[in-house]
DNA sequence: TGGTCACCGAGTGGAATTCAATCATCCTGG
DNA sequence: CCAGGATGATTGAATTCCACTCGGTGACCA
């Protein structure tokens, strides 16, 4: 799940996916270098033909240098969605404090922003994304997923008072899905993004949200015991 | 897109995965047990630790021999989808022919039926539907939905009067999209499905499309010009 | 009995991954 | 300040793995 994991600092898989924590500086540029070279290569090749050797030879290292930080190729590019991940997370931050906010649909739509900006300018994402949806990302997407439904739970509870709990986050959850196939299925051949998708994608989080946190629907649930 | 194609008589390039028609019947078998073989190590092992040695032992048969029949691992879990998804064409005509159809939810809420029987039922359908978005079945996969999206519409324009036309195709395309992603998720770590996720896809299909084609919303539309 | 059809499995090639050797940097005692 | 050992970082040839090919062998048919 993309959307996931959008506002945790680090979901713990993510960083045990580099072997060796670097020690000296210049490793961390190192780091961030083939983290760069797979994003390019994966830009220009795609994900499936991408190779290790390709993308060492684009970081100007050699492919041991690759295996020292990452264990397999496929620990790459999770690197790579995992460093855009944590780009997007800073732009729906940004985009919050950007602008002002007068109710928790505001804040919704500032993560579609941030989300749609992401597809459009980090490279590689769009690709990676799509497909790195196999194996063992599996297994952590359902709890990324979790994890930013609890953290956008939090937000909206704070700022906006929703009624905290576990349908809350449940239903999150579910935004969360349905607004990232929504957005893949945008992006999917389109680089700029199809806006029809986009613009769905915003109307159908609304009315899905809305459906229990309306101002009247949480007025009639506030008559209620 | 999974529920793409669902009623589809095989979307033009089903037929040709495979390599060389089978001709004497014994053969007839094989190719469905290198499907059950691929269907099982796929269960097993996942997507994208599936060798084609593996599926040639499971089935009793020799790495030749799966080449014999598909052009390349890739299409024989193609092969292994298209089967599924013919299963579940079977499947959604049973469940809509066994049911009294009232109204358009009914029909909607029948695919939605067969599709999670499906999931439970069909062995390696779970893995390869999440990963069959990636790689080469991504291409297909939009075509797939628009595809299926079609021929939903047509059902629904025939036997409930929906009105006809690119935005009934377009809904259906983001109601399969947002079904596809809450079924997945329903499925993605519990072999029966989690019920809460099955139940909100109904309700989000449905009030989806209610917005657009309830009673009342085609009343109100009959009145304008 | 000749001609397809089906099958086999060692062989090929290319990509993933390993690892022992080498280089770079840091650290410490003098 | 500076050897020079210790440890981190890098290298790339060697190895392993795996998809895919192909010539040979038997099975069916007419």
């Amino acid at each position: 799940m993309s959307l996931g994991g959008l506002l945790g600092e680090g979901t713990g898989a993510a960083l045990q996916q580099v072997r060796t924590e670097p020690i000296q500086q210049r490793s961390a540029a190192r780091l961030s270098g083939l983290l760069d070279a797979a994003a390019a290569v994966v830009d220009e090749v795609g994900f499936d033909r991408i190779t290790t050797a390709m993308v060492a030879e684009r970081a100007g290292a050699s492919i041991g240098t690759v295996y020292r930080y990452y264990p397999d190729r496929v620990a790459v590019l999770h690197a790579l969605h995992e460093r855009a991940v944590a780009r997007f997370r800073q732009r729906v931050v940004d985009e919050l404090s950007a602008s002002t906010l007068t109710s928790w649909w505001d804040a919704v739509d500032c993560v579609v922003t941030a989300f749609v900006g992401l597809y459009r300018t980090e490279p590689g994402f769009r690709i990676v994304n799509f497909d790195d949806r196999d194996g063992a990302p599996a297994a952590d997407a359902v709890a990324d997923a979790d994890f930013f439904a609890r953290r956008l739970a939090d937000v909206l509870v704070n700022e906006f008072d929703l009624p905290s709990g576990d349908d809350l986050i449940f239903r999150l959850g579910v935004a969360v899905e349905m607004a990232d196939a929504l957005l893949a299925r945008a992006f999917h051949s389109d680089p700029i993004g199809d806006e029809r998708f986009i613009t769905e994608c915003r109307l159908v989080m609304r009315d899905y949200l809305d459906r229990f946190y309306s101002p009247q629907a949480l007025d009639l649930l506030a008559t209620l015991p």
